[in-house]
DNA sequence: CCTTTACTTGAGCAATCACTCCATAACTGT
DNA sequence: ACAGTTATGGAGTGATTGCTCAAGTAAAGG
């Protein structure tokens, strides 16, 4: 996964995949059907595994919104530390990989959508304690905070100066701060 | 330079460009250095014309922030219709392409900073035109409307629904304008 | 009109690509 | 311990990769 997440799918060779994975080609086709399919099982886990976060981040939190702030707050944390194989998001790299339709493009829309539907869940979830003002469209919210989430690690991906991503983050955080009624 | 900008660097074969450019391998390298060397001439037109359809509208406009909202909300429009090879911005879709330092980008990066240059002069003429309450400082408004910019043309590139689409670049739109003063 | 220079052509290079195959090693149930 | 099943190893497949170069064509110069 985090070979594929850091060079993306066509940069990456199967003799990469062999040394990564410690597996001669015969067991990597047996297991997965192909280098697509190895991709897919990267994509699924690592869609997994960021789905599962958001949800014990933002549905489980008393205050959803102060939650994503916190969240996109976390971000410019995140491009520093090499931890992280890639700042980038790894379904974005595959959006962006796969431009024509495909099973493998259908694959990534879903994984977005997944993430998408949750946001609005925390977001509806945000309305009904009051952090939102009544009329508050979730599905909208949810996308405007994707687009940020998008922006911002597409930044931390360009390796901007520490404390400059440090404001960005903190600014966009604070539009949704601006949301809650006063 | 457009099957660069929509299939990326590495699914993007010399067969494929001899048939797009109609020239033959040894002509291909003797105008350009390598595969390499034509994608560098792709992304320095690409940069190019961005960075000067940047300056005519944001710098050349009586009211340069009214300007990069209606820029914002444009890309909307930009994601339904076929006339662009790809909805996403070809500068982020060679920054995640080339996630490893090296010239290449070191080039994409260059770019990049000229855009954010060109958007800081806007702001900062947007600031002496009263646009922008005093002591807003314009790299900082410069990033974020880049980071936005990002955003919105991933979401394009998600294939989103018209009016989803252009209700998101509204909101986002609608947020630099909140930065006017009262 | 011929020579010289500049450019294009396309076959073909080594290397690499994703992938297959089957002998062999490693488990499993009896 | 042994037959039956499954997983692995790694050489090798044809196709494709980015790229080179000698031969050929066009343009320029006198």
């Amino acid at each position: 996964m985090a070979l594929f997440w850091v060079r993306g799918y066509h940069a990456t060779s199967l003799k990469d995949l062999e040394a990564a994975l410690n597996m001669r080609p015969g067991s990597i086709y047996a297991a997965f059907r192909s280098k697509e399919g190895l991709y897919r099982a990267a994509l699924d886990l690592y869609a997994g595994r960021m789905q599962a976060e958001l949800r014990d981040l933002a549905l489980a939190a008393p205050a959803p919104l102060a939650a994503l702030q916190a969240h996109l707050r976390a971000i410019a944390g995140q491009s520093c530390g090499t931890q992280r194989p890639s700042s980038a998001c790894m379904l974005v790299k595959a959006l962006l990989d796969h431009p024509q339709e495909g099973a493998l493009r259908d694959l990534v829309l879903t994984h977005l959508d997944g993430v998408e539907q949750i946001l609005a869940e925390a977001f509806a979830r945000a309305g009904e304690m009051g952090e939102l003002p009544r009329g508050s469209d979730p599905a909208r919210l949810a996308r405007r905070m994707q687009t940020y989430v998008f922006g911002l690690k597409i930044q931390a991906q360009r390796g901007l100066a520490p404390e400059a991503m440090q404001r960005l983050c903190d600014d966009l955080a604070a539009e949704l701060g601006a949301l809650v009624p006063a």
